[in-house]
DNA sequence: CGATCGATTGATTCCAATCAACGTGAGTGG
DNA sequence: CCACTCACGTTGATTGGAATCAATCGATCG
């Protein structure tokens, strides 16, 4: 069941700045299956690097309603998405080990590498955020799937992927609802766009169809 | 047509480490209405702020679809959006001052107040653009307006605020159309909401109400 | 082998978009 | 001064895309 194999190629990929500093200072947990790593509205003192697993970052309406602010694969750096407090919490999508440091632990030699390597995802996170915002306030159903899966396929590298997250975690990502990504999903596969091999397991089949329609 | 008095009281509250610093390292420039102070891809080595007048941060979809990132008022830093290059154009509202400076003049002692400034402004940017996330996911229209109206009456402080963009610029902010918007306020206007004197200027008459709506 | 959970598919409803007409207010020029 | 224009906003009628309601399918697990 290791999945973890399809993400390899990343973490040593990504924040290579980061990784060494960070498992130096930090300490190391793991995390069950949808276990909360940290709540909304909790203080930001620490931040996390997924070492395996993945994880969702989500914020909860009174009412029940679900935004999925993004998800996060081994290498990827979280936790940081305000000045004190957490305004979204974070969950194991699966069994994960997370490794965490203290912010506070920016001092000595290690502290400016530390320090860049928080920069760094920071605004790779605003980054993606701003890319989430022209997804959900501009794109069609059908647009926003397809960017979707582009966007799995781009941290995978090659031209399939693996999906760590069920069809709500989609859903609520896209502000859509679980019938109609499922919906999106038979209708790339019966237009030829993507092929699953599994529920949770595709190909893409036409890259220049799948690319016109993330627009 | 002063309306700038409306905002006077930010530009002294906010970012004050940063306020003092960067007018003595930036230059000031006027933009008219419409104009664009920067592009979407151009490279973004440069950080700016309002010293009067308005403006927004918007991206454009290749079918002319659009979407605002954010409005900014006297006192707000904006053009950090990302690395390198801006993935998002500028434009002023109205006639506007806007003050420049070098992200590179991080050198001297005024650097670190420089740097100070950039990482507040980046973080309230993630801040803000997490809350349009959820906005834009999970919220209905009439709670997207009621939203965007009770940030604007914050931003202003006091009990009512005045709109110095146009209903166009709402709606794409907003993620819908000019019609629903008009609706949307007359709804609120309807049910005693909120009251207009003006097509732009605006008084909350029931704050728990609005309140409760932008949830 | 049922039981259960997640995903798909179908039928219908509903919210917001679209299409269309009408107001309104500021600026212009006769 | 008033009629005209033009941009912007509002309101109404209808459509359409995604949500909702409901049934079925499929896989995993006792």
């Amino acid at each position: 069941m290791s999945v973890s194999v399809a993400y390899s190629a990343r973490q040593t990929a990504s924040c290579n700045a980061a990784t060494g500093t960070i498992e130096r200072l930090g300490v190391r947990i793991a995390y069950s299956k949808d276990e909360e790593i940290f709540g909304q509205e909790e203080p930001a003192d620490l931040i996390y690097q997924v070492v395996s697993g993945a994880v969702r970052t989500s914020r909860l309406l009174s009412d029940g309603r679900r935004q999925i602010g993004d998800f996060y694969y081994p290498g990827d750096i979280f936790g940081l998405e305000s000045g004190s407090e957490h305004r979204f919490s974070a969950e194991a999508l699966r069994d994960s080990v997370i490794l965490i440091v203290k912010r506070s632990a920016l001092r000595g030699q290690d502290g400016a590498a530390l320090e860049r390597a928080i920069w760094e995802a920071t605004t790779r996170e605003l980054e993606r955020t701003q890319e989430h915002l022209l997804l959900l306030g501009r794109k069609t159903a059908c647009e926003k799937v397809a960017c979707f899966l582009m966007d799995v396929v781009a941290r995978c590298g090659g031209h399939g992927g693996e999906l760590p997250m069920g069809r709500q975690d989609i859903a609520d990502y896209l502000g859509l609802t679980i019938e109609t990504v499922s919906r999106m999903l038979s209708q790339l596969q019966s237009t030829s766009m993507v092929e699953f091999d599994a529920l949770r397991r595709f190909r893409v089949m036409n890259p220049q169809g799948m690319a016109r329609l993330a627009a």
